[in-house]
RNA sequence: GCCGACGUGGCGGAAUUGGUAGACGCGACAGACUUAGGAUCUGUUGCCCGUAAGGGUGUGGAGGUUCGAGUCCUCUCGUCGGCACCA
């Protein structure tokens, strides 16, 4: 072994290498079968993090390993560049968005060249340079013309901290928070841009055409919200149509009083003289409320009744009419028929006003009673007429036939998806190709005068106020139509516009006479794999998905859906780790100590400590000892355990505390507290960073390890020991490959021999079968497993045979997408011409990988008594005499008579014994 | 509340889809080499009983189907994710 292995030289020098003779760039060839992996591109945050490791390096391996199947491969990067942090950034650190996300991009473009991934970067986007968005502005134009962009006043959420409005799915959780910041959002009314996606709702949900996962087909499901139903016209005594949407039309008679949404246009004027105060002091107040509060479903239901009655177009009935919070103008059309006694929301508003309950759905062996609650279920329908007597399913659509059959209503699908919101009260995004004029009003902006460029001249204000909105230079235009002073739009678009079609352009970054070169997207599209976190699922992934159908009707691409396989890889979550012990010396002032020392008595690294060595847990008058549970800049929480394992957490106020560590003194700052497996996050401070573990172990150990310790789909916690094993396993393989000790004399065993290359031979069935279908731990496993034989063969004359030099070749072809840099070193160390990457794939010998024997297994009455190595193919009289003979049996069997014996070729025999 | 996913050693995770549970790795334990080792090498390692041979038990829990269940069915508990007054 004459030389160590040092990845930080080899893996340098090969990057240079192949970026040299350009070994990953991708071109149209007719010759070979396309492959376009696409893995999402990252926001230039800054760094790299360990997580893009995680979604990048084994996506580069699978791609690699599609290159070395004989695919020609196109694997693009990129930056998704445009973003609110930038725009932060600027207003706290006085930077301008520009700066601080090019100096990321460069960072994070050296960061990315350390993986040693195929990326082909003469392919990369950027998405914030004006030859990238002004497609976006072209798009825009394009949809406008079709009416898949419009303009309308609506109560939009708005993020008072962001100052900008957000899309629907960027307010989150029952809070109705800001998705980036976590402030509660507002309503506001403006003018907004939107896309027409609802329009694409019923395609959106056909995935037929889509190898997705189920997850994420469930949560569009779920986004999209089909509802299949009716809408019934009842009229108002004033005579104004008001259209409701139900899913039960088959409960029509039942309805006892209707409900609009406070928001509701028609409000105004059904309000009786009357109730007119006492109605617009109602719909003034639930407006004010927030919307926490408002939709907060535990919340007691409250209404008003308007004075306005309408009636029931199936029995002309004289309905009252209700205003009430817990009917939404968002959905369906903001007004609904009111069947208390089919519907838990109608019922609970009836009980609570007094409203009459009339059962037009008789459950199942009913009493006739009236209900205790509302029933939703199945039944028959009494109460309603001519229909009486019909069942519940069948209901449904025969009342449907009867409606449209009087005019009276429709079939109708309701959609719980609302179109895109893309208006950005930003100045880092792209502008929306727009001029107001005083005379022609919306007018847009001529294609040949695109893009519209941001301007870079802006001075931010600290209230995130849209820097565009004052910059006069950028402001005033004149009207392309009739040359009067205009001024332009200053919303920028939604980010996820740029994202929603970013693998068409990197087909041709810089074409200049389309969004991308026709003849690129002929042979690359669509996309044939796509990989990235599950987060996206139903913004990005529906966008995109939206997005081409409208690039499809504009005749731009042929497909129907951008990416044709998708799968999501998990996260990985930091590490577990006990807090450090201390002893806490100070006074008590109430239930917490303020300390006046903190000794640190053992720091942990990384793994729990070991409590045998350490002192007792204690509470004493003058101070405590025992684990730092949690630390803030003000002090520590000290977490004592008692005998029975009760726990105590003290509060420690460390103000003034003198900290110390191993006898020197240090800051609060350097304790370690305890971490539970949970996301990564500076302030927790258990974030990993990939440049300190490629420093210290090289990139291919980092690759290899992402890829062996965790199930790809799931994540996991960090292990700082477990990526040691990888790196030793390399080493190995190193070793291994550049033994030039002697080989030991004499003859090889031909045993030796046969199970080697049934080794070599099973490795390449099984990492190739893995290696295709994700399962990248199993990949690595059977990797190593070949390795362990290796090394046990290794001090054998095997190591001289034939056998051997083809286990070293397919060993060091099968890590090659894996670990893409010893990969090559080993290659062509041992002599074999540059580069490895240019391989074609090993193929196996499904002759050679075949056992020749195996493990027979015995089993009395299905319990596992005897093993007996046989030879593969052995038949079932021969099996069932070796199992009978078996002295384990035998001692089982004693006292039993044999009733039944069961043969599974190759694999087991049981003796059913009585 | 509704929808979905998942529960396997101390830990990460395997299990050809109904046929040897725990591959591979981490950790731990023992030993070798070494001035030393947190390097490297060898061995052991689900749990319980037993010096051993051997036996029992074991995939969140309870039941069922089957010669045979981590895998299929029913119920149940728990964890995570999504949606949430959606008419």
């Amino acid at each position: 072994m004459s030389i160590a292995y040092k990845p930080q030289e080899i893996e340098k020098k090969w990057q240079e290498i192949w970026e040299e003779r350009g070994l990953y760039r991708s071109v149209v060839d007719d010759s070979k079968p396309k492959f376009y992996y696409l893995t999402m591109l990252p926001y230039p945050s800054g760094d790299l993090h360990i997580g893009h490791w995680y979604a990048m390096t084994p996506s580069d391996a699978q791609a690699r390993f599609y290159r070395m199947q004989g695919y020609n491969v196109l694997f693009p990067m990129g930056f998704d560049a445009f973003g609110l942090p930038a725009e932060n950034a600027a207003i706290r650190r006085g930077v301008h968005p520009a700066t601080w996300t090019y100096q990321n991009i460069e960072n994070m473009r050296r960061q990315l060249r350390s993986m040693g991934a195929m990326f082909d970067w003469s392919r990369e986007i950027v998405t914030c340079e004006p030859e990238y968005y002004k497609w976006n502005q072209w798009f825009f134009l394009k949809m406008y013309e079709k009416g898949l962009a419009y303009r309308k006043k609506a109560a939009v959420d708005f993020c008072p901290s962001c100052n900008t409005t957000l899309a629907r799915e960027q307010v989150v959780g029952p809070e109705r928070v800001c998705e980036r910041c976590g402030t509660p959002v507002i309503k506001k009314d403006l003018e907004q841009w939107f896309f027409r996606i609802t329009d694409y709702a019923e395609e959106l949900l056909d995935f037929s055409k889509l190898e997705w996962p189920e997850r994420v087909k469930v949560l569009q499901r779920n986004w999209i919200g089909r509802s299949e139903g009716a809408e019934v016209v009842f009229k108002t005594e004033q005579g104004d149509e008001l259209v409701v949407f139900t899913t039960r039309p088959d409960t029509l008679w039942g309805t006892t009083f209707m409900v609009m949404a406070p928001e509701h246009p028609l409000v105004e004027k059904l309000i009786s003289p009357g109730q007119r105060e006492a109605v617009e002091q109602y719909v003034a107040d639930t407006r004010r409320m927030e919307d926490i509060v408002r939709e907060s479903a535990e919340r007691e239901k409250t209404g008003i009744f308007t004075g306005a009655y309408a009636v029931n177009p199936v029995n002309q009935e004289r309905i009252p009419i209700w205003v009430a919070d817990y009917v939404l103008m968002t959905y369906g059309t903001g007004a609904i028929m009111a069947v208390p006694a089919h519907d838990e929301r109608d019922f609970a508003f009836a009980v609570k006003y007094d409203l009459p309950i009339r059962v037009v759905i008789a459950p199942p062996e009913w009493d006739g009673q009236p209900l205790t609650e509302a029933y939703s279920g199945e039944g028959t329908m009494i109460n309603s007429g001519e229909l009486d007597g019909t069942p519940t399913p069948s209901g449904i659509k025969e009342v449907i036939s009867w409606l449209e059959e009087r005019g009276l209503g429709k079939k109708a699908v309701n959609y719980r998806l609302h179109d895109w919101l893309i208006s950005r009260q930003r100045y880092w995004g792209t502008p929306i190709p727009i001029i107001h004029c005083p005379n022609c009003g919306v007018v847009p902006v001529p294609e040949d005068q695109l893009p519209v460029e941001l301007p870079t001249d802006v001075t931010f204000r600290a209230s995130g106020e849209n820097a565009l909105t004052y910059n006069e230079d950028f402001l005033h235009v004149k009207c392309p139509l009739c040359g009067a002073d205009a001024r332009r739009e200053t919303d920028t678009m939604d980010t996820f516009m740029d994202s929603s079609w970013y693998h068409y352009r990197y087909l041709s970054p810089h074409y200049q006479d389309g969004p991308w070169d026709p003849e690129e997207g002929a042979y690359w599209l669509p996309v044939d794999q796509y990989t990235g976190g599950i987060e996206h699922a139903t913004m990005h992934l529906l966008y995109t998905r939206f997005f081409t159908k409208v690039l499809r009707d504009l005749g731009l691409v042929d497909s129907d859906e951008p990416m044709l396989r998708l799968f999501n890889q998990g996260i990985i979550l930091g590490e577990p780790r006990d807090g450090d012990f201390v002893q806490v010396t100070g006074s008590w002032s109430g239930d917490a100590l303020v300390a006046a020392k903190i000794q640190v008595l053992t720091q942990a690294e990384g793994s729990y400590l070991d409590r045998k060595s350490l002192p007792p847990y204690k509470i004493g008058e003058n101070g405590v000892q025992g684990e730092v549970w949690h630390r803030d800049e003000g002090g520590i929480k000290v977490r004592v355990l008692g005998g029975d394992d009760e726990e105590h957490i003290v509060v420690v106020n460390a103000q003034e505390a003198a900290v110390e560590i191993g006898g020197q003194p240090a800051r609060l700052a350097d304790l370690h507290m305890h971490l539970e497996v949970e996301k990564m996050s500076k302030s927790r401070g258990n974030v990993v960073a990939p440049d300190v573990l490629v420093n210290k172990y090289g990139a291919d150990t980092v690759r290899a390890y992402l890829m062996f310790a965790f199930d790809w789909q799931s994540g996991g916690p960090w292990n700082s020991r477990g990526i040691e094993g990888s790196y030793r396993w390399l080493n190995r393989v190193w070793s291994l490959v550049f033994d030039d000790s002697p080989v030991p004399d004499g003859e090889a065993d031909p045993a030796d021999v046969r199970q080697l290359r049934r080794k070599t031979h099973q490795t390449i069935r099984k990492v190739t079968l893995d290696m295709k279908a994700f399962a990248f731990n199993t990949t690595v496993a059977a990797l190593m497993e070949l390795t362990n034989l290796m090394r046990k063969l290794q001090v054998t004359p095997v190591r001289g045979s034939d056998a051997w030099k083809e286990a070293v070749d397919n060993l060091i072809l099968l890590m090659a997408p894996i670990t893409p840099h010893i990969a090559e070193e080993m290659w062509t160390g041992i002599g074999h011409e540059f580069s490895v990457h240019n391989q074609p794939w090993p193929v196996w010998d499904e002759t050679i990988a075949q056992e020749e024997t195996m493990t027979l297994v015995i089993q009395v009455n299905g319990k596992l008594r005897d093993k007996i190595a046989v030879s593969v193919g052995i038949g079932e009289e021969e099996a069932r005499a070796l199992a009978l003979q078996s002295k384990a049996v035998q001692r089982h069997l004693q006292g039993k008579t044999v009733r039944k014996v069961i043969f599974a070729a190759n694999k087991l025999v049981n003796v059913v014994a009585k």
